[in-house]
DNA sequence: TCCTGGCACTCTGTGCGTGCGAGTGCCAGC
DNA sequence: GCTGGCACTCGCACGCACAGAGTGCCAGGA
């Protein structure tokens, strides 16, 4: 186990790796933290801490700076989350509170959150998985084709045309919508296929093949195609690291371009509370040189998705995480309030 | 004027140094382009070309690189649009076909753009004002409350919420939903407003207030919120300019995150046929070494919105021209189906 | 009049050697 | 167990010379 100095000594070696960007060495660090011991000292502890893997030296005889495992016990153990001030929670609140449908919710969020981190910002539609219905609508356009609109409890509104097999009256199409939206208004999605499940027996035999139709489709867009959207932004903060430049630049922007990595990732990251992932935790080969925090957030107790960012391993994480846990706060209260 | 053979002095620069990414040389045109005569009157040609203004030399005695002038005179005069190949042609329709709405398309239009042209896409949404109202569908949510849904002819959905001064009954609602379509469905939207204007007339008095509410909300959403939405993609292709990085990447990638920037650049472009803008032809000073290849597509004969493709001002201009053109072309196929 | 070969000149990029400085590891002493 | 001291190791910036590419100009020839 590590002594209480030592690891005094690694929060200083992060904190000032972080804050200069430069390796640093035994001296400065005496210098700008009052260890209440010499170089010497520390360049022996700084020994101790590399031999458990914590720091690393780029070249002989240059200084130190932290490894992923360093990062991880950084974030674990000995730093906190830095609280937003008063202005901060103020200026955060009264930028989401313009927003004026999901999408703007959602674009604002991304905005907030790459200006307040200045690195990159990910936030993930509401899922369709986990909300609730709160109406379907269908819509004839022809006379064998239907538009079917799905609104959620999230705002979020998806649609999809219905082309049916058959003719399908007014009356029927009313008689359908006022069925199904009796049937599946405030349940959740995955309770939706139990609840249809009979619904086409109560039609007449003519109109079945168009209601299981209409009902695939929607159960499509329930499930099969719960395509996960999300928006990003802020990617210009990558530029601000303009060392190991293009190097690392250009497959971070690939993985940001790959909706599909950056949902797998979210996905992997714990469901409840906030999640880091340093480094080379990352299982997608591009993001081995950043890390990502992540929150869910939700309307209500739940998280209906997550939102973070994506910034280089040597990134602030007590300020980062701080951000990142008020804005997915006050966008779930924004959230349940719409 | 310049005599011919200066023209292909610059056409043979522009090729080279697109080829290459390094200034080009008197001798090395004469090696690859066999224009019958020797480097010393290729030599006395540049010189002529740099005193036009059409090529540059970064430093004393280096190679030539074209100017904005001279791409420009490349592009207008010199360089075709080089067509697409069969296969090509036919993976652009396969790739495009397979989308299932109009954020699907959208998506795919960026992606393929993006593929092809090596660089970064930019496809606008088929813009409000152009097209013409489908549907307009009203669901009560709640006694006072209403779900504004609206339908376009290009398969975009817009939703608002309104809140209405006094509780608003079924029928009246249907009675709206009814009038509404009747007057507006199929129509453009720069005719709406005309066309409601005495629509609360119609109603009791009683309801009148609601009525308003709803109309000017949907004015809102057809004009005044008219929210050009935009997508791009392919912003890691920015990284294969490694060169002058990242004084070069920053700003582009700050002008790519500005939709509103990239919105009033794409809407300076002419509003028929292609349009390319080089250099410090763009207003926007962090493009100012880049070009914007852009084209307006549609459903019709009519471009209801526009495509293109963000690059750097050594780009391969014919190839790029005629992979937009392609797209947009076939975009405005599947818009014209769905 | 226009093209060509030749020649001197100008720069940039590169490789090499040197010196400096930051940082380390180790050791003896407190 | 901490400290000061000391020798050592690199990386990096600097200076310098050199090769190579490219140019401008000029005189000669078609």
């Amino acid at each position: 186990m590590l002594s209480e100095r030592r690891l005094q000594v690694l929060r200083a070696i992060v904190q000032d790796y972080v804050g200069t960007e430069e390796p640093v060495g035994s001296k400065a660090l005496t210098e700008r933290h009052n260890l209440g011991v010499s170089p010497a000292t520390v360049r022996n502890d700084m020994a101790a801490l590399e031999d458990e893997g914590f720091i690393a030296q780029p070249h002989t005889s240059a200084g130190r700076i932290p490894t992923d495992k360093g990062y991880r016990l950084f974030v674990d153990k000995l730093a906190g989350v830095k609280p937003m001030t008063g202005p901060e929670r103020r200026a955060i609140q009264n930028f989401l509170d313009g927003a004026v449908d999901l999408d703007d919710v959602v674009a604002r969020t991304v905005r907030l959150l790459a200006q307040l981190t200045r690195q990159v910002a990910v936030v993930q539609y509401p899922s369709l998985t986990r909300s609730t219905v709160r109406h379907v609508e269908l819509l004839s356009l022809a006379p064998a084709r239907v538009m079917l609109v799905l609104i959620t409890d999230t705002g979020r509104v998806e649609q999809r045309m219905v082309d049916c097999p058959a003719p399908f009256g007014e009356t029927s199409l009313a008689d359908l919508r006022a069925r199904l939206n009796s049937r599946v208004a405030g349940r959740r999605f995955t309770d939706v296929p139990r609840l249809v499940e009979d619904l086409p027996e109560a039609f007449e035999a003519e109109d079945r093949g168009t209601v299981s139709t209409v009902l695939s489709t929607l159960l499509e867009t329930l499930v099969e195609d719960n395509e996960e959207r999300l928006m990003i932004g802020g990617t210009a903060n990558l530029t601000r690291f303009a060392h190991d430049f293009p190097l690392t630049i250009r497959p971070v922007l690939e993985a940001l371009e790959e909706q599909v990595v950056l949902l797998k990732l979210l996905g992997e990251a714990g469901d409840s509370g906030m999640t880091v992932k340093i480094g080379h935790e990352n299982a997608y080969e591009g993001l081995n040189s950043t890390s990502v925090v992540s929150v869910g957030y939700g309307s209500g107790g739940e998280a209906v998705a997550k939102l973070g960012v994506v910034g280089p391993t040597r990134m602030d994480y007590p300020g980062t995480m701080g951000a990142v846990r008020a804005v997915a706060r006050y966008v779930g209260q924004i959230l349940a309030e719409s």
